[in-house]
DNA sequence: TTCTATACCTTGCAATACAAGGTATTTTCT
DNA sequence: AGAAAATACCTTGTATTGCAAGGTATAGAA
């Protein structure tokens, strides 16, 4: 099993908990996502997520001139966005809780 | 963005770990994942992912006489199923680990 | 001018969770 | 005995998403 698989559909959250913290833009975040521990990210990868995440009015663009190299796209979360964090942040809880669970085989309590 | 998409991977360790500690049949997986908190699976999801992993030699099965209905294909672990397992926990450990740290928004320490 | 780094995007593929539908066995109810 | 219900397995097709590979464009440096 490939950490690829294990990926999907966290990386959404943690980008946009990236985002949220401060504007960033595509290149970015692919050195971005390093310096939390995880390997780095094709590209093939994080501007389809965002453009996806766009279209879902989950973040907004602008673009802003660079000191070197073409204008940059820069993203910022938006209302729905950082309610969809929200979401995210406690699904990732159950998520953890779940397989914690599992791997010390403990029944769940209520 | 749904559960689903987070389980993605997951679910193969999560496997793993219940076989492990005690041999099961896939029926009876359906129901033991939702005593661990997990919403239930669909079989479509719970088959196909059984016999992959014995494609994979991670686990072995036997077919044993129901109390009630057609037989069960007991499912066990193979050495190379305790091997994976362990590797899944490593991936699992650092997963936790960098998602924490970018929800937190902690830098990674060396 | 040419090279390098920066920055964006697209196409096609692989992996996997799931809905929907199908088959077979055993017990229970009428 | 026949019908119904629960148990138990499997298959097909679809949606999602991470990624490799390849493409384009801008700006500064050599």
């Amino acid at each position: 099993m490939s950490t690829t698989q294990m990926l999907k559909g966290i990386l959404d959250g943690c980008i946009l908990a990236i985002i949220k913290n401060k504007e960033v833009y595509g290149y970015e975040l692919t050195e971005k996502l390093e310096s939390y521990g995880f390997h780095s990210f094709s590209e093939g990868t994080i501007y389809p997520l965002l453009m996806r995440m766009q279209k879902e009015e989950l973040v907004t663009s602008t673009l802003k001139k660079s000191t070197a190299g073409p204008r940059r796209k820069y993203y910022s979360l938006t209302k729905k966005g950082e309610e969809e964090l929200n979401k995210f942040k406690l699904q990732w809880d159950h998520l953890q809780t779940n397989v914690n669970r599992v791997l010390s085989n403990e029944v769940e309590e209520n």
